[in-house]
DNA sequence: TTATTTTGCGATATCGTTTGTGCAATTGAG
DNA sequence: CTCAATTGCACAAACGATATCGCAAAATAA
């Protein structure tokens, strides 16, 4: 069996390209063409095991039924649950998605557009490394880019984020009224989305007239910072009684040095925690942690690109979503509790 | 600044279209054409920011650079950690992935390969779904198909899994050495990989003289599942002493339902794991627990699929790789502990 | 019967590349 | 100065689909 096209089955079926070609693409009714000579050609088609060449189609009708999804480390959970959500929000759509990995490289980002731009995907979704959108602002005027998860400042490119400031504050906030006073917040990373959330903790922190008490170590969101800062800050003269982990890998640091140092959670230090994931619902205590709406994300950026591929969408949009309080056991304290049946409601 | 091609740089340069072509894709020197005439094309391709169509160029070579990787649930971190390494390789190899999510379904899946074939993939890694490969094997006669982590029986498709057996006869085998006599195994989903694990779990239970306890429950590896059947296993007669988790989920589920019961592990109850994750590290006691190789496995896959694309390799390969034990503390016993020395050792 | 409409389908150009063939102009040899 | 070899480039045919015309034959109307 070698390749099939259009002008094989023309051949055996006896009628031309044309008429084969609008019987494959559904196009037969409105070209007038009798339904056995449709039913002809589709159980040739069927016979043969005919796929027409999708590659071929782009060419001609320069649409390619595919979006891109540029991503900074598939192998990252919080960015394969992103990266599920958005496939299964394009194919409902009707569309699929080529998923391409930077490895947290602005040069491989770049690359990466131009490749997806080379294979006429009809749209891109970015969350972007690196603080230069210049590249991607040239492509936008091409064909449309939604960032997600990750915004530059001083941009017009339409993205999706968290409202990573909220988050911040509210988290910190919470700390605040469970009775802590000496709080600290382990940041991780420096870059954007997280400099966000360290905003948040420091207004919060100031609204209640608390000293800032901020880690940050290595510019990465690893585990072993996250234990590093936290065996730091529970051997310091007044350790916090409260931390406040800017992402769950962080978390998790921060757990293995707390029992290391033989103390309870969340009697002896509290602890909170961004992004969720299913472990935290299975530790002891369950963390208490800041779920960003990853689910809501995929769909508005998905909806925003669609609606700029078809024209309905023109301006730029910005949205950040609120991310929500999951609420657990590891952000009490014994120390001085305050209002304990308004927290439990939470 | 609309459409840039090779005519529109032609012309402005004044060469033709296949001068133009050749000094872009690189086959200047084969063809003679000076440097200075190549400078002038490459300064003007420079200028107008032209990239190639990626899509007129495989529809001409049947050369399309990609290759397509489909999987069961990119959300799922397991198969997201794989896609990972399937896409680091491949485009160290200088080719790109197509990722394609089947959503555990063996429908989808068969659209998705007829999809990548359409769109001239030259090979593709497929995590199948279902038990029929009569779609894939008669794709595998047009282009190369590798399948991962998990195979068919008799079926003559390239694979790369890990050795499932041999996990099961290990993880077991280790519980037994350290002295427990009723240990359970908990399944989650009664398919192929799975399947393979308990009966390394029966052959080493057989070998021992000991009684199986095998729990299935639902069709799926959830944490929820792997909480009920733990918690009917410690509220039997005769509750085991180990827990043999099939999965990392599973392994989730049964520490929750074994902190409400208020067992220590591994003083009351040891668990061993399937699969490896970052958490199991950090949570008290550390899990021991089979991992995967799936680095290898990626690397492996990508390496035997590339082989039958340069046809430098025409038999079928399939490929069992032996997981790995990684010893932490939640297999120990303390009932009747057996060579405890030769246990800390490993 | 003739004029008109409808039915059923086909030729051909095109999308943006690559590539085999070919041919003038230049250079070098004799 | 003549002839061959080399240099520098262009023409045109694919690749496999779609889309714009268009046209003969059959059906219907007048």
């Amino acid at each position: 069996m070698n390749k099939e096209t259009l002008s094989t089955i023309a051949k055996r079926t006896g009628y031309s390209v044309t008429t084969v070609s609008r019987v494959i693409s559904g196009n037969a009714a409105s070209h007038r063409i009798p339904e056995n000579t449709a039913k002809a050609i589709m159980d040739e088609v069927k016979r043969c095991n005919y796929t027409p060449s999708a590659i071929a189609k782009s060419l001609r009708t320069s649409k390619s039924g595919t979006i891109g999804l540029i991503l900074p480390s598939v192998a990252n959970p919080y960015f394969a649950e992103i990266a599920g959500a958005v496939i299964a929000e394009a194919k409902a759509k009707g569309y699929f998605t080529i998923v391409l990995d930077t490895m947290e490289q602005k040069k491989n980002m770049e690359e990466c557009a131009r490749i997806l731009y080379g294979r006429q995907v009809e749209g891109m979704i970015v969350i972007p490394s690196g603080d230069d959108p210049s590249l991607l602002e040239r492509l936008d005027s091409h064909l449309p880019i939604v960032l997600m998860d990750r915004s530059y400042d001083y941009s017009t490119l339409s993205y999706v984020t968290t409202n990573n400031y909220e988050g911040g504050l509210m988290g910190t906030r919470l700390l605040i009224k469970s009775g802590h006073t000496r709080i600290a917040c382990i940041q991780g990373e420096k870059e954007m989305p997280v400099s966000e959330r360290v905003k948040g903790y420091r207004d919060a922190m100031r609204e209640a007239g608390l000293e800032e008490n901020i880690s940050i170590s290595g510019n990465e969101f690893s585990a072993h910072c996250g234990y590093l800062e936290t065996a730091l800050l529970l051997s310091s003269e007044d350790r916090p009684t409260a931390i406040f982990a800017l992402s769950s890998t962080i978390l998790l640091g921060a757990m293995k040095a707390i029992k290391e140092h033989q103390l309870m959670i969340p009697d002896d230090i509290a602890l909170l925690s961004f992004d969720d994931n299913l472990y935290m619902d299975y530790t002891t205590p369950v963390i208490t942690r800041i779920r960003q709406p990853l689910e809501d994300m995929a769909k508005l950026a998905v909806k925003i690109l669609f609606g700029r591929i078809e024209n309905t969408l023109t301006a730029s949009s910005q949205l950040r979503l609120s991310p929500s309080l999951i609420t657990g056991e590891s952000h009490k304290t014994c120390h001085s509790p305050t209002e304990p049946s308004v927290l439990q409601g939470n």
